[in-house]
DNA sequence: TATATTTGCGTGTGCGAACACGAAACAAAA
DNA sequence: TTTTGTTTCGTGTTCGCACACGCAAATATA
């Protein structure tokens, strides 16, 4: 392995010129930096990151703006976990993860703990954005601080983040019409159950309802859906009467599709009106759609690996930080289907 | 984050002193000894790495023995690229890769690359362990040079491998049962494709068959299945004679199941003898599978994400050897269940 | 020509850990 | 008391790189 001096003893100067050639410092001469920087091309010389990151020793800071999870919403939970895993693999070049939470269902928690956040002087940031219009005012304020920032899971466009990590959610809903129209086959009749929770964050639910009946009309499938829109999830007595009366209006019903995180919850709800079995349809893989999975209540869950999400996340800004590595704009997570056979090996 | 010197200074030595401590040199009293490691605990004290690594300057060479993969056999050219993009990861602490490939149809070959491998020493070996006999004599020769090793892919028993990474055969035939079943309802009528390649490596395959089975068995599910014994997947026109004779005998076949990765040989032949729509489902999402689940001559594919699997090897292969951190026995890979809505995502 | 300013570059130190070397400290033998 | 051997530690150097410091030469200004 070619070192700082090597390049400095063939070019006839000393480590420090090479060095400053290398981080484009001023105080060298064009005819010297045009030497050097053949020698390197020459060798394909690349800086030592370990030893570089040890000379440097400098410490870089991430913080990260999630969701808090509980126990009735735990998605959340394993883009945390994510980030948090990732801090042992970059606490080695020094960058250290600090993690701000927020109430998702309240935009001035959003702002406020943003404030706690930008006075922790981070020097990346990691937002999961659920409000738009509140967005725009925190990436203001960051992009005035010259801090970079990226999306995690909610992919706001007309921003300048440097990358956005997430699911497809037009294809999540594809495939979701597709599992659904093999449990049913050609004889589909499907509640699909909106819980529209807030009126900025629901672009990717919406998504997936539209390719949910996307797939059905490009296969020119027959399918009858009955659309019910469910805001409070957490009275279960009025959720089981909503669902019990819905089911009773129309009882073709063989099916249900819930493009959010919380299947569990109707799967729970049904199962204590009705013996009747339906194919149950929803997304992520949290520990309650799990349990849902494993007792035969849920078909199939979609999930989009939220653990990897926010490891990569940490990862991408570290990279970005330390090598200026610019990531690329979009990266898709994949579209896993999980079902009681596999989702012990997740 | 405290480093070595920190520790010295309050335990009232020298650095050179807690160094012999944490690498459990002697030439350390007792009482110091204890002293230190005190002090160490209490603040959860570990080395920096990437100091270590700088300091050691030492390169540790892995190597692994891959099948090699061609146009038609294209299933290693995941894990190899796994271990490939995990190189670039642990070159900062000093570890480099080499790969050597042998011929997977040929024994002979394995244990000649294998000597060309050892040739090099290396300092830890990945092994795909296809002979078992000739792994016998290998793993042999490792042991005495005290070299550790892992197996891919292939979980061969009775050997003091550090640990298995790949995945639980006998789960992913009951999932492709359960989805074979999803496909077919309750009119299944299955061709099993048993290509039994060499006789070492075959239990992965009978396991997954064994699995298949097993899933129409738990549910007490009627199936009636047909099995084919086929060797040679290079003759095509024999093959598509075979499977024309299969399909008349019993015209009641409406699926298939090829429980290696070849399916997309079978989807080839049998487009072209076949005009019947049939529920095919197989493993592994090589280029020519993925080809097929796109052109809908697939069903479903299951994927044991090949290329994690090289790269988990690499990187648990460096841990071990660098921080001598002991592996998990067996690491099962996730069984992802692979299909035209959302192979682009992975 | 003398002095000030800029430009170009080498030197030295430190990051945290590993280890060779050798210096104390102490004990046992002469 | 001196010599020799052993145990127990501290010191100094090294890994590859980053950067502050400062010196000399080149150039500008008086």
């Amino acid at each position: 392995m070619i070192t700082i001096n090597d390049i400095a003893k063939e070019a006839g100067v000393s480590a420090g010129t090479v060095d400053r050639v290398l981080h484009k410092r001023d105080g060298v001469s064009k005819k010297t930096a045009e030497k050097v920087n053949a020698i390197i091309k020459k060798y394909n010389f690349k800086t030592n990151k370990i030893a570089s990151s040890l000379a440097l020793n400098k410490k870089l800071k991430i913080a990260t703006l999630l969701p808090q999870y509980d126990e009735e919403n735990t998605f959340w939970k394993a883009p945390l976990m994510g980030t948090q895993n990732a801090q042992e693999n970059v606490e080695k070049f020094g960058v250290t993860v600090e993690n701000f939470s927020f109430d998702q269902f309240d935009a001035a928690s959003y702002i406020n703990t943003f404030g706690t956040l930008i006075a922790s002087e981070p020097d990346g940031v990691v937002i999961a954005p659920i409000f738009k219009k509140e967005t725009t005012q925190i990436t203001k304020i960051l992009e005035k601080k010259n801090i970079p920032y990226l999306f995690i899971n909610v992919d706001l466009e007309g921003f300048n983040n440097i990358s956005f990590i997430g699911q497809n959610a037009f294809k999540g809903g594809l495939l979701a019409g597709k599992l659904m129209h093999l449990c049913l086959k050609d004889n589909c009749s499907v509640l699909i159950i909106h819980t529209r929770l807030n009126a900025d964050n629901h672009y990717a639910i919406s998504e997936r309802i539209h390719g949910f009946n996307d797939y059905f009309i490009n296969k020119n499938i027959s399918i009858s859906s009955t659309i019910a829109n469910i805001i409070d999830l957490r009275n279960t007595e009025r959720l089981k009467q909503k669902l019990k009366k819905i089911l009773k209006d129309t009882p073709s019903i063989n099916g249900i599709y819930v493009p959010s995180s919380r299947i569990s919850t109707f799967a729970y709800c049904l199962s204590a009106i009705s013996s009747k079995k339906l194919a149950l349809i929803g997304f992520d893989g949290t520990d309650q759609n799990i349990k849902c999975l494993e007792e035969d209540k849920v078909s199939f869950l979609i999930s989009q690996k939220p653990f990897d999400q926010g490891y990569k996340s940490i990862i991408l800004m570290s990279d970005y930080l330390i090598e200026k590595k610019a990531p690329e704009q979009k990266i898709f997570s994949p579209i896993e289907i999980l079902t009681k056979e596999n989702v012990n090996f997740n």
